[in-house]
DNA sequence: GTGAAAGCGCTAACAC
DNA sequence: GTGTTAGCGCTTTCAC
């Protein structure tokens, strides 16, 4: 047996108790006609007394307006994931709405379909969707247009309400930062993109082509660092590659891991760049140089455009913003024979 | 002007549709009752055409039943939290519960309630609360006990549900590799405890105890990895430190930078341990020995326990695992001369 | 300002 | 099996 739950007070328990009709408690609670300050006042301490919690069911149901956001991303831990998502809890907890989070693993429509439909049968105010990867994007497209919606990251979609990182505009900066340094060229190692291309490699190889360089084979790493350790022996065989910009720090340490097991030196031998500016980037050995992504700030950004949506305003529908370089020392000229053996 | 958005169906447009009652669809939607094949075809069809779904609020105010968890935590960007919060959305996702997330940043009770009011005013099924930290342990308090509950990790408490990991065998275990390797005693750099002490702390010094080692003063580092980079600096300067055990990987990753930039090598001068098995301690140089904590897994666990609470079954109101020892490269053997130092 | 009456979309209890 | 009748706890007209 468990302690038996004490039935909640409803509204007719606190109108009872302090002599008023129900309607009137309704008012105090929603602020939204005038109360007379006697009739507020017993009101409110009937409320403390009975320690009574407006049920948010039957709110919704005689409003139609929900307090209740939905966000829907392809994963929750990542680093990138976590950060945006609290952005979006920050803002949602200052405008006392709520967050519900929904995880798509997959790209098929059934089984999108199936992820999110417990979500969405609940009373929603709005959805946010991560659009960071595949499930992301295929998610974006599963859910139902009556639905105030915001899509953050990924490729601009027209009439669609977007907050972004312009991540090819860091990525070109970077990539602009290797070549200012002498390298002849840049290699990339890739994560997962979410479309067909993303935008990190689109400025990687938008800096190449202005610069004039030869643009290299690109190298795919997974979601997972260790993936970059293999491709980081593997590139560091290549007595050709001295500079390599990876898509996130944790690729970038595995790749580092990679390059000095076989026996090279980062920088001295291979600069390596990362990108996001990940917690432990400025840790690391050599400390990352990298791109900082602001994706508190990115979450905050995209909340504040869904609630203008929601709030029936008409404001901006897009919101741009871009990462910054961060030099640390993780890049380098490159070695001074280097120039030599391409030569040769 | 935006687009007009089209009012969703109601169960009713269904029932006219599919010439049967409104209880007959709400049959078919529940399961609840048999309903004949004919009708229940007729309304599934209807359904479909109508892209319908049930609205929860209304399902919700009168079953008196919701499909929700609220799950509450003093943060969620973190690896533990991050992680812990994953393994309870897979669970909840395939027992068809949805997961709300709410963040508790201080102690403060009206704080608490403000930030937890928009939270508990959803109509919910359970609350899972992270008691990794003060604000959670705080939080834990304020919830009405009308509600199913569940508390993962933090010091057990007796008539709760609760989900742990058993960290004080874990840093026994540790303690106790390094003591094995000849260290004469082990340092401790504590996270910040969720209450006066926390198990690894506790582990830590049960071992140091029953094996007779005296019982250095500890260091306090925040949640930022940066602070351990001061305290490891600090560690190398005292000849004696020859073994250091950090509360969790990424102090650790700070330490190890302090100590390598006070000119002393990990693990030949010093041999470092961190906690949790973050997925990048096994990249770092050198590969950090560590404990691997199953967050997701007590994540897993802790749902498990609320939804059997919610299912009414008596079963099991405590879980507890082990985490198990990592052994990589940054601990090893102390270095020879130590011992000569300690003496003379 | 305030109360009475109606109804949000669904499930539950009860007849048939 | 199936329809009829209530009613979940609130907000919203609409009188007064």
């Amino acid at each position: 047996m468990d302690t038996p739950r004490a039935k909640p007070a409803t509204i007719a328990d606190v109108a009872a108790r302090a002599g008023v009709s129900v309607p009137t408690v309704s008012r105090v609670l929603t602020g939204a006609a005038k109360v007379s300050a006697g009739k507020r006042e017993a009101v409110e301490a009937a409320i403390a007394a009975l320690d009574f919690r407006p049920s948010a069911a039957a709110r919704v149901l005689a409003s139609r307006k929900s307090q209740v956001i939905a966000v829907i991303a392809g994963d929750t831990s990542q680093y990138g994931y976590a950060e945006t998502i609290r952005g979006i809890e920050e803002v949602a907890r200052a405008e006392d709405y709520t967050v519900m989070i929904t995880v798509v693993e997959s790209t098929d429509e059934a089984e999108i379909d199936r992820a999110i439909a417990a979500t969405l049968g609940q009373p929603l105010a709005g959805v946010c969707v991560l659009k960071f990867d595949p499930p992301g994007v295929a998610a974006l497209h599963r859910i139902p247009s009556s639905l105030p919606l915001v899509a953050l990251s990924g490729v601009r979609e027209p009439g669609l309400r977007q907050a972004v990182l312009d991540e090819a505009r860091g990525a070109e900066e970077l990539t602009d930062h290797l070549l200012d340094l002498g390298h002849a060229t840049v290699h990339h190692v890739r994560v997962p993109p979410s479309r067909r291309e993303d935008g990190r490699t689109t400025g990687w190889r938008r800096a190449l082509k202005r610069r004039g360089a030869v643009i290299p084979p690109l190298s795919d790493a997974t979601w997972d660092p260790r993936s970059g350790i293999e491709i980081g022996r593997r590139l560091a065989e290549d007595p050709t590659v001295t500079a390599v910009f990876c898509g996130n720090d944790e690729i970038a340490m595995g790749v580092i891991r990679g390059i000095v097991t076989a026996g090279r030196r980062v920088p001295d031998d291979i600069s390596v760049a990362g990108f996001d500016d990940h917690p432990l980037a400025a840790l690391w050995s050599p400390p990352l140089t990298t791109v900082d992504q602001d994706f508190a700030g990115l979450g905050r950004r995209g909340l504040q455009l869904l609630l203008n949506e929601i709030a029936g305003e008409t404001g901006r529908r897009f919101s741009s913003e871009r990462p910054s370089l961060v030099v640390r020392e993780s890049t380098a000229p490159p070695p001074p024979d280097a120039a030599v053996r391409r030569i040769g």
